[in-house]
DNA sequence: TTTTTGCAGATTGTAGACAATCCACAAAGT
DNA sequence: ACTTTGTGGATTGTCTACAATCTGCAAAAA
């Protein structure tokens, strides 16, 4: 019997229900920024949109909500989640562990493949940094980790890993990429892999876990000045905030004790 | 102004929908063992039996699919998920890790009064064991971990971290706490306390990583010493797994070829 | 006997309808 | 002016109905 199983078309037909569909569209919009932080999602625009009925749509919220990407609140809608700078900071520190799970299991088991594979990506990244190619660095660093991960051979480890990596792109501050940062972080990249080259479990482990601090460290510096920025110029203010949190909530939770005195 | 937020019931009726309650329940009995591992769940039983109707069932089993609880399998239905042996050693892995941070931070953050708290557990525990009392031991022992977790302050890990605890509730063999292995545990637990009052955070979080590990090990034997116990009474086979994975599919799989063919 | 084929019942996937709730704005009262 | 109170339109929460698919069994074929 060569069971070869079914052709790929016949495969997607049966693995694939609307609502799982509307789930991967919806993630990747909003991974992509096509729906951004705080905006919301009406059921019946995304349904008409997609072609699908209210139901598909809302056990995609569900999911999303569960994975952390939306924020639901109840009669009012569903929102993009917007994670905030210390929510950030526990995820970093969080990935930093992990990342150091990672660098010590990968001295263990690394195979030579493995090796060369992981050099090509650091070798892309640094010529990414020569041409200051910010984009194709961030999308090589991000490929660079998460093969990383992967190869550490722990399955749990990757699907947590790469949920943080999700939440994290939530993080508005964190896009802009301030170029002048990247030949920082590519030194380190060379340092983890020779440590894990060497066999060293305990010296790769800190070496990732020093590397994502690192990480979270430039961030929160960004982050502030940023914030500082902000401040500076108070002429323009920023408008991305429009429609994130409609403060009118508040008005009515603090009237509704009037039910009590009534 | 006073306030206090509106009365319980209203809050109650404000947060909660049908979604939310049944994920809750559902959750609750399939960490309870009412509803067990590779058991199948209807909707319509399950909507007959919790007096809502199919809308909500379908939103919370999308919930407890993303959170891992149970696994969906198209027009088939929903089971119970059943975590084998293979992903409990990865959750116990990555853990380990968590719990390695949960040890670092408390060394340096930890107040007396949370001091007091975590000593309390620690002696209800010996006196637990010494009364060979199993079942309240394992919920100290929970308590025990959660508490040193949330006490971390980091709240994504927190989430985490109970996450994969209700994941490992779901692996089957862990449920018979052997309990001869008490006392052992019972002393890393005063290790780990020692170390983090001590303020060292590298050894409190060594002894919290050896400490999870150790638990790993003692898992792994356990189910090895019940391999080979439930592999010498062929006569008496294990009735749990019906309904578990029906084979029936992959008759189907294979004989779906016959289109590619016709 | 063994395998294949074709229903019949049951269950899931999706759509649409109705009820409950919210929001914005206008009107009335203080 | 400022707060309170209605009201209309829109959106969400829930239910019910219908279509698609699966499972098990029995009848037919080899």
């Amino acid at each position: 019997m060569a069971a070869l199983g079914p052709p790929p078309t016949i495969a997607l037909l049966q693995s694939n229900s609307l609502t799982n569909l509307v789930q991967a569209e919806l993630e990747r919009m909003i991974l992509s920024g096509e729906l951004a932080p705080g905006e919301k999602l009406t059921e019946m625009a995304l349904a008409g949109k997609l072609g699908v009925s209210r139901g598909p749509v809302r056990e995609a919220f569900r999911m999303l909500d569960e994975a952390g990407l939306v924020r639901t609140e109840k009669n009012r809608g569903v929102f993009v989640r917007n994670i905030p700078i210390d929510e950030a900071v526990e995820i970093f520190d969080l990935r930093a562990v992990m990342d150091e799970l990672v660098g010590r299991r990968l001295a263990e088991h690394i195979t030579t493949v493995q090796q060369k594979e992981i050099n090509a990506l650091v070798d892309a990244m640094e010529r990414a940094v020569k041409a200051k190619d910010a984009d194709n660095y961030h999308l090589l660093n991000l490929k660079f980790h998460d093969r990383l991960v992967e190869m550490a051979g722990n399955r749990k480890l990757t699907a947590i890993y790469r949920k943080l990596i999700k939440e994290l792109s939530l993080f508005r501050r964190l896009n802009l990429a301030d170029g002048w940062l990247l030949p920082i972080s590519a030194n380190e990249h060379r340092e983890i892999v020779k440590s894990i080259a060497a066999g060293d479990a305990e010296k790769a482990g800190r070496a990732m876990y020093a590397h994502a601090m690192e990480s979270k460290e430039r961030t929160i510096e960004n982050d502030l000045r940023r914030q500082s920025r902000a401040a500076t110029s108070k002429a323009a203010p920023d408008n991305t905030l429009r429609g994130m949190m409609p403060e009118s909530r508040l008005r009515r939770a603090s009237s509704s004790i009037g039910l009590r005195a009534a």
